[in-house]
Formats: C-alpha cells, structure tokens, sequence
RNA sequence: GCCAACAUAGCUCAGUAGGCAGAGCGUCGCCAUGGUAAGGCGGAGGUCACCAGUUCGACCCUGGUUGUUGGCUCCA
C-alpha cells in the first residue's frame, strides 16, 4: 500500500495504480466532481495518473490558479480542435491559457471572419456534448517528429526540435486531435462549462516580427456559466469607462485626424493637467527639486554624442534649420546634461536634482497608438539627479518614496518591475551589472516585491518601472527609475570631490507620473470620471430652481470662484431635475440647488455626486466643507 | 510597421435592390416658472472619411489612401 499525504495533513493509503480520480471520488463527490488536475509530490498531473509511490497529493480544482489553467488551456485545445475539423487545413502554432482567458494560433489560408467564431463555437459546444476524454502519452523525440512532419505542422516540428534534451515529450489527444503539449489537462472536455470565443487577431509566430504572421483567435471559459456572464458584464462596465469615451463625454481632449497620436487638450483636460503639475511642483519642492526647461528642438551633434542618434533614431522627428541637421527631442536627459554642464558643481551639493516638465515627441509605429495611453507627443515629469556613487542607494530609495507618496494619493496600487540589460546596450557591462544592483539593493532594503524583466532596460542602462492598471485590467508603465552611468560619461560630467579633484557623478533619470498624457488616461478610468474635488474640472455647479434666482446663483458663483473654487453657475430655464442630471453625468462633485428658500436664509442646499442631497447649510459652512475638502486632496 | 475589422449629423447608432439621407440625445427658438437624474412644441444641422474606377446613376460595388478599434512587434 502508498501513502499519500493530503494537503490538510491526512494520510490515505491507497494500492498502487490507483488513479488521483479514484482517490478523488474516494474522498468526496464533489471532489470528484470538481477537481481538475492535481499536484503530486509538487508536480502538477493529469487525474487520470495512476499513483505509483508515496507521496503528497493536492487536487485542484477551478478555484486555484494551476486549475483555471489547465481548464483554460484545454479550452484552448478544444477550440483547436474545433477549428482542425471545420478548416482541415490548418496547422497549429501554441494554444495557451493567458490572464483571463485563452488563445490559439492558427495558420490557414481561409482569412477568419466574425461569422467563423461563431460556427467554431458552434463545433466546441459538439465537442463539450461528446464529453470525449483526454489522454497523454509520452513519446520519443523522433516519434514525435515524425507525427507531426507527416502533418507538415511545422511550428511544431520547430518546437520539438527546440526542447532540451533531458525533456519529456507528450501528445494530448482528445478524439481526432492530438497536440503536442506539457499538460497537465482537464479528464474530458464534458467539463467546460462556459466558452466564449472573444476577438481574431493577428500574432506574429514566437511574437518575432521576422517571422510569419499567424491568425490568432482569442477565448474565455469559466467553471460557471454565470461566471463568464459576470466577466462579460464587467469588461462591458469596464468599456464605459474607458478614457477615450470619457475623454470625449467629458470634453477633456479630443484626438482628430490631422494629428494622428498628437493629442489636444480641451479647457477642461487642463485643468487636470495643471493641477497634476502643480502638485508635482509641490512634490518638487518637498523632495528638493530644481526646476528647469530645455528646448524640444537641439542640433545633431547632441543627439550624437548622447547616443540617441545611433540608438534611437527611427523614434525621433528631424527637422533643418540653416542647412544644418536638428533634431526634436524624443528624451529631456541630453538637455538636462547640459545643464549640469554649464555650472561647476561641488561634492558638497550632492545630489542635484533637476526636475523638468519635459515635452517630447516620439515617432510611434502607427499600430501601437492607443487614445492618451501611447501617443507620439507627450509631457514627462522628468527628473535627473546628480550624486556621489556613495549616495546612490539612498536617492534610488528616496525617490521610490516619492512614488510611493504620489500614488497613494490617488489611491493606486501599482506593481513593481526591474528592467535588465538590453541587446542594444550602450557602455559596459560591468558599469550595468553595477546599475542594476544598486537597483535592485534599493528595492530590497525597502521591501519592495518586484519581478525582473530580463532584458527590456533602456539603451542606456536598467530600470525600475512602475505599472498601473487601466479599467480591462491592461497594465501600462507609468513610473521610472533608470540608472545611468553612461550619459555623465558621454558629456564629461564633473564635480569637484573633496580631495579637489575632479570626479564623475552617477546619475538617475525618473519620472513619476511618467507621461502626464499616459498618466491622465489611467486616471480617467480609475476613477470613472468622477474626479475627486481637487482634481474635478468644475468642482461646483450652482443651480438656480427658477428665474427669480438667478441673481442669487450668480452671486454665489461668483464668491465660490473668488475663493478660488472652480464653480459654474446654471441658470438656464429648466427644471431642477434636469439641471441636477445633467451635472451629474458630467460628474460634478458638489451641486448647490438655490430656491426661494434658500435664497432668504443666505444658504445652499447641497447636493454630493454619488452621495445625494446632503440637506441646507449656510454657503460659508458649504465653502469651508470644500475648501478643505480641496486642500487636503480628498480622495 | 504587421494581421483583421470598422468609418453615415457634435455624440450614440439605424438605413438601401445601386435611384431625393433617418432616429434618439445634444444644439437653437418658442411655450411652460419649476425643489434633487430627462416638461412640451418647433427649427437648424450631412461632399455618408478621402481619392480613383465600374455604372444612365454610387452612401451602397471594386481598388487605393487616411484614420480608428482589437491584437502582434515596440514602448512613457
């Protein structure tokens, strides 16, 4: 008899060959029922092994990650299927469960169409009725080869032909299909409860640009139909949030043809900018900032001797000025050298930080621009700090607290990536594997949980970045925090050190909100629209009920405004109902009604966006409620 | 840049077999003077993205261009 160790500690003892299933169903039903792949001795199976040694067993069911995987990825099998009987003549690239779903690749000559999806779900919804069973076999490398050559599926030869050579190989077949795949899987395909098929695609093969460019369609399943009701109703919730609808519901910026990723701001979108920036230049001041502005138009030789003509240069726009070649800046940081340059600098002044609101253009490929969020002009809160080598850990981790601080104001949670040395790295290697352990000793020492992007730092050293969420839950970089050991170099940047020498400084490059555009975009769906108070566009909206008080709202406007309170007065002849509607779908945090009654008392009836009528109050008390409200950036 | 889809009034969207272009919201005017999410009536508003082609005739069919959307690659 094997013992085998339940997760909650209970032994079973079990005959050898006995299948993870027949323990399953020897537990509970539900379990057997529920339980989709298992981990045993910490490695995850198919239900149908047959136990063989001692050992610890978790069943997994739809609730844990490795078990929504592998329900997805079999769905994602299923759907290959599927597609295999109704265009025979497609070959197969990777299928795999990805965050909320799942996709398959496909290379075919029929283009697919919409209509396509759905006669593919019609097939999977045969396929799931069949209840047919998955099974895995392990084969030789040249086993393999040849199955899959003879179907001239030749992304899976190349696969095969690419796995190390101590691997396992394995064939998952489900009736007429069989795939080359780790596992583990579902039993059978009666499990899958909820598909959907969402969205084609184009993909290029193993995502390199060189190579052939597969059709990819995308999918869900959910354990549960009304899960996957659930998803869809909450991507159709999160859709009425998107910045792009916002921007435009709520008049805050418009992109239009004649200026493809140039964005404008409309009067309304710059009160959201000027107020991100004069909070910034309130973070400025408190962290111990400068502030400077470098000109968006330099000549070649900069861009030369910073690097950027060589390593940047299908991103920038050129211009010419008196027969000699400029450039427009697509980075602040050769700017900023120059101005450390310009001054001698003491030891005694480390660090220096430089703070510029930076503006800069980038030429995008036209496919990647995306409303506010990527875009080819945009405003950087730049920063570039100056220091000792022995200062280093301590800015690093100074201005991770300023991220921090920043982004707790408005509520976010952010998560952490480290960004290592690129292939088309400038410098060497010693002076980056020094830059991106400073790095990563900062985020250490301040606990910070972090993953490392292997490979996708800056041409010019590693970063740290900081990624926010948008409403479909895509994540966008936002903050930065890059090292860079090559441009004091580059522009024989000096200080003189204690010993009255001459002494390199290290250098960082942050930003904070990252791109001011990007970093509004995210805002905009994080809070829906609905600013809070010190960030609204029109904070106040005085409303009149009828014309006898009109007088009475413009005055109260006009003292609102005088306190500095963006307020608008709203004496249209209309019904208070309609007023109030109307400025609560343009989200309006407060909004005072000014009746008769209110009129002969010098007060206000208040009304909060997303709270209701907070009754009458004296518009002096109503006036120090939002005022406060303001100055502390209530959430 | 690549794959696919889409582009009709300020916005959201109908529309046709290839034969005078439609609604709701918004806007403007008039009436109604009102109490916390839409009062009533009327008017204006369109080179159907742009350029070619096919046709007696094109918003509709074909080709191209531009832009947008969803991805891929790339990135703040």
């Amino acid at each position: 008899m094997l013992n085998i160790e339940l997760k909650d500690g209970k032994v079973l003892e079990v005959a050898p060959g006995t299948t993870i299933a027949q323990v399953a169903e020897g537990i509970s039903r539900r379990l057997a029922k529920e339980a989709l792949v298992a981990r045993f001795n910490g490695k995850l199976v198919d239900l149908n092994r047959e136990l063989n040694e001692d050992g610890t067993l978790e069943l997994l069911d739809a609730s844990t990650p490795e078990g929504l995987d592998a329900y997805r990825h079999s769905s994602a099998h299923v759907m290959a299927q599927a597609v295999k009987n109704l265009f025979p003549d497609t070959r197969f690239g990777i299928g795999p469960a990805v965050k909320d779903g799942f996709y398959y690749d496909f290379d075919t000559e029929h283009v697919f169409t919409p209509e396509d999806l759905e006669k593919i779900e019609k097939e999977i919804e045969k396929i799931i009725a069949a209840d047919i069973p998955f099974s895995c076999r392990a084969v030789s490398r040249e086993e393999a080869l040849e199955f899959f050559g003879e179907k001239n599926e030749e992304y899976k030869v190349e696969l095969i032909n690419e796995l190390p050579d101590e691997s396992e190989i394995t064939m998952y077949t489900q009736g007429e299909f069989t795939d080359l795949c780790r596992g583990p899987h579902i039993p059978s395909t009666g499990k899958l409860k909820a598909m959907k098929l969402l969205n084609l695609a184009g993909a290029y093969w193993r995502g390199d640009e060189k190579n052939k460019m597969l059709q990819r369609i995308y999918g869900t399943s959910f354990p549960k139909k009304s899960e996957l009701e659930e998803y869809l109703r909450r991507m159709e919730e999160a859709r009425k949030r998107d910045h792009r609808r916002l921007g435009r519901e709520l008049d805050l910026f418009t992109l239009e043809e004649e200026g493809p990723g140039f964005p404008f701001f409309l009067p309304k979108g710059m009160v959201l900018r000027n107020e991100l920036e004069n909070y910034m230049r309130e973070m400025y001041a408190k962290w111990g900032y400068e502030e400077i502005r470098t000109p968006i138009i330099l000549n070649r030789a900069l861009w030369e001797q910073s690097g950027h003509w060589d390593h940047y240069q299908e991103n920038m726009y050129f211009t010419r000025i008196d027969e000699a070649d400029y450039a427009i800046k697509p980075m602040n940081c050769p700017g900023c050298m120059i101005v450390y340059r310009h001054g001698q600098h003491s030891y005694r002044e480390m660090p220096i930080r430089y703070a510029e609101m930076g503006l800069v253009h980038r030429h995008e490929k036209s496919g990647v621009l995306h409303g506010l969020m990527r875009v080819r002009a945009f405003t950087q809160d730049d920063a570039h700090i100056f220091m000792l080598y022995s200062q280093i850990t301590e800015e690093i981790k100074n201005v991770i607290r300023m991220v921090d601080e920043v982004y707790r104001i408005f509520g976010f949670s952010y998560n952490v990536e480290l960004s290592t040395r690129p292939e088309k790295a400038m410098g060497d290697i010693a002076l980056w594997d020094k830059a991106t352990d400073d790095l990563r000793q900062a985020l250490e020492e301040l606990e910070i949980p972090y993953v490392v992007n292997e490979g996708d730092g800056a041409f010019y050293g590693p970063k740290i970045d900081f990624h926010l969420e948008d409403s479909i839950g895509r994540t966008w970089q936002c903050g930065t925090i890059q090292l860079d050991f090559q441009m004091p170099e580059k522009f024989d940047l000096t200080y003189i050190g204690e010993d009255g020498q001459k002494h390199r400084p290290a250098m960082i490059h942050r930003a904070i909100f990252g791109s001011i555009e990007r970093f509004i975009g995210i805002l905009i769906e994080h809070y829906a629209g609905a600013f809070p108070a010190w960030l609204a566009p029109v904070q106040v909206r005085v409303m009149s009920i009828s014309e006898n008080n009109s007088r009475y709202v413009q005055e109260l406007t006009d003292r609102l405004k005088a306190a500095g309170i963006r307020a608008e007065a709203d004496d249209r002849n209309e019904k208070i109902g309609y007023k109030i509607r109307e400025a609560q779908m343009q989200k309006v945090p407060y909004m005072l009604v000014a009746g008769d009654k209110e009129m002969e008392a010098g007060a206000v009836s208040v009304r909060r966006r997303g709270e209701g009528d907070l009754g009458v109050m004296p518009s002096g008390d109503f006036l120090e409620r939002i005022l406060g409200e303001i100055r502390e950036r209530q959430q």
